[in-house]
DNA sequence: AATGCCTGAT
């Protein structure tokens, strides 16, 4: 152990030995107090350091900085730095870290600069504070030049600072960069494959992700339950439901699939798949649930209309004592809106200020959302007139929305005056904003607005329908014969177009007429991509399985119905989900009542 | 003595 520097020895040489001993018994009980954050206990001791002038000692306020770093006070480890008189690099490297562990980064970063302008040489510990504190505050500059002193002082292959730029990087932006550093590290850990997997799936680079993910698997490497909600994560968001199956298997096997981190995005992953049951069946294993959990199963239950199911959970979570977050009410409030339940939604709505959470911009826009849908443009456009925060494209987006549906041309046109006046939008409003001048027959400026479109280069997207078979995903395009087995997917629509007409089926062709947006041609309605995915999939799956489908864009009236009739005339169930929402097709009826 | 701390949908 090294021999601290003691401040000068008392005068009388008696007292030397009962000094040393008091200094080691407050060093040990400093540590076993930061260990077990007794705060009262350590404010106690911290005054009688004070009294016994000990304080002076650097490994003294080096302790005691950390101990008020794990209690979360920060600003207490600043002034005891400050007082120091001694400051070593240890004393720096503990006050950064406490102001990068506190939410206080702006101040690590500052601190740093201070002790480089000091001339002092940072070592391997600070590096990981500092990267942090720029991640955190997105500030690439400063974290490039941190990276750089890195280099330049030799630390960059240490597995903490290579891990921690890494993180700095992806969150940043810069995954390049991040995996540059990232291959350069010889031992990596954990945290840097975590780190790394991440960074990927965060900048929506979901195959790099699975691939890293898959080399870490076949090289044996340690992952953890932060490896796997990351790579399910991906599965769900990409619907990769056969892979999400066989991780939440290794999940099993490793017992991380108990991990409520895991679990909510298993949750997640099972009901962006269209398999609900297996969302509540995760949900119900999980032995201790926290809020994201929660969260997770009632955006599930809303997604596929299980209204009661989603009001039912949020009473179970009051009743469990879980105090609801601002995500909880957006889930809420989106199991009304999808629902219909306006009173409903208005009533959680006003139950957000009794939790102490101020509705935000998301809020107002599920609630304009509500309203819209149901109808009541009137109360909507109030809603906005009067909330105290500025409207913002989602809530111009969800009027814009209640006005398509129920056709209310006038207001849609209004709005987009005013929404115009306010300088330019993004391309996903635009579009929304042109289409409402030309249902109101204002075709000059719907013209004015799409050339606007044309000249920022934003293209419509395409409309795609996707099935996943095994391990296989078959994509269909609108009029699509690509497929392989494109003669038999025609033919089975042809011959299950008869028994529709028969069974009462009329071709709405309107829709090819009124919606400006849509995917394609008329001549193609009968064979839109959904109509194509779901003949594949009765020609391809065994007659008890439901077909699942995904959709990049809005579903359209006619092909709802359309698979309304297929469900009767097939005897399948059919899952289709589209960019809003869930659709469960069974015996004629579909699950979201023609309200969506 | 230190790095990842994830959940909603658009």
């Amino acid at each position: 152990m090294l021999r601290p520097n003691l401040p000068k020895p008392p005068q009388n040489p008696l007292n030397q030995q009962s000094f040393e001993q008091n200094y080691r018994d407050v060093c040990n009980l400093l540590l076993s107090l930061t260990h077990s954050r007794s705060l009262p206990k350590g404010l106690q001791l911290h005054s009688h350091v004070l009294k016994s002038g000990l304080q002076t000692i650097p490994l003294i306020s080096h302790y005691l900085i950390n101990f008020y770093s794990k209690n979360q006070l920060p600003l207490h480890s600043r002034q005891i730095f400050e007082e120091a008189s001694r400051k070593s690099s240890t004393t720096w490297s503990s006050v950064i870290s406490s102001f990068a562990q506190n939410e206080l980064p702006v101040l690590a970063i500052e601190y740093f600069r201070r002790m480089l302008g000091a001339q002092l040489r940072p070592d391997d510990h600070i590096y990981p504070s500092v990267a942090k504190s720029c991640a955190i505050l997105n500030r690439l500059d400063v974290g490039q030049s941190v990276h750089c002193l890195a280099v330049k002082t030799g630390y960059e292959f240490d597995v903490f600072v290579g891990s921690s730029v890494v993180d700095m990087y992806a969150k940043c932006g810069e995954i390049r960069d991040a995996r540059k550093v990232f291959d350069e590290i010889p031992e990596k850990n954990v945290v840097s494959w975590s780190g790394m997997i991440y960074g990927y799936t965060q900048l929506g680079q979901d195959e790099e992700a699975l691939r890293l993910f898959k080399q870490a698997m076949v090289e044996n490497l340690d992952v953890n339950d932060f490896t796997f909600s990351s790579v399910i994560r991906v599965c769900g968001n990409s619907t990769l439901f056969e892979l999400g199956r066989q991780i939440h298997g290794l999940c099993f096997k490793t017992n991380f699939d108990l991990s409520s981190f895991v679990g909510s995005s298993l949750v997640s992953l099972y009901s962006k798949c269209g398999v609900i049951e297996g969302a509540y069946r995760v949900f119900d294993e999980i032995p201790v649930k926290n809020l994201g959990m929660w969260n997770a199963m009632l955006i599930a239950s809303a997604q596929h209309v299980h209204t009661d199911n989603a009001l039912d959970l949020f009473k179970q979570m009051e009743s469990a004592g879980m105090k609801p977050n601002f995500i909880t009410f957006l889930c809420v409030l989106y199991a009304c809106s999808h629902a219909g339940l306006v009173e409903k939604g208005q009533y959680y709505f006003s139950l957000m200020r009794e939790y102490g959470i101020e509705p935000g911009e998301q809020h107002y826009a599920t609630l304009v959302d509500l309203l819209g849908r149901a109808g009541k443009l009137q109360e909507a456009v109030k809603i906005i007139d009067e909330m105290p925060i500025e409207p913002t494209e989602s809530i111009w987006g969800a009027l814009l929305t209640g006005c398509r549906i129920h056709g209310d041309t006038e207001l849609a046109a209004s709005v987009a005056d005013r929404v115009f006046e306010l300088g330019p939008v993004s391309s996903g409003l635009h579009v929304l904003l042109s289409n409402a001048y030309a249902a109101a027959q204002r075709f000059e400026e719907a013209a004015k607005v799409r050339k606007m479109l044309r000249d920022r280069g934003v293209k419509k997207e395409t409309g795609l329908s996707w099935v996943e078979e095994g391990n296989k995903i078959h994509t269909f395009a609108a009029g699509d014969r690509t497929h392989m087995r494109t003669k038999e997917i025609y033919e089975k629509l042809e011959e299950l177009g008869e028994e529709m007409e028969k069974a009462g089926y009329v071709a709405d062709t309107s829709f090819v007429l009124r919606e400006v947006n849509r995917e394609e041609k008329d001549q193609t309605i009968r064979y839109h991509s959904e109509r194509l995915a779901v003949a594949f999939g009765l020609i391809t799956f065994l007659p008890d399985r439901p077909i699942r489908i995904m959709k990049n864009l809005r579903i359209c009236g006619d092909c709802h119905t359309a698979i309304k009739f297929m469900s009767k005339c097939s005897g399948r169930v059919i899952i289709v989900r589209d960019n809003n929402r869930f659709h469960r097709f069974e015996d004629g009826k579909c699950t979201c009542g023609d309200y969506w």
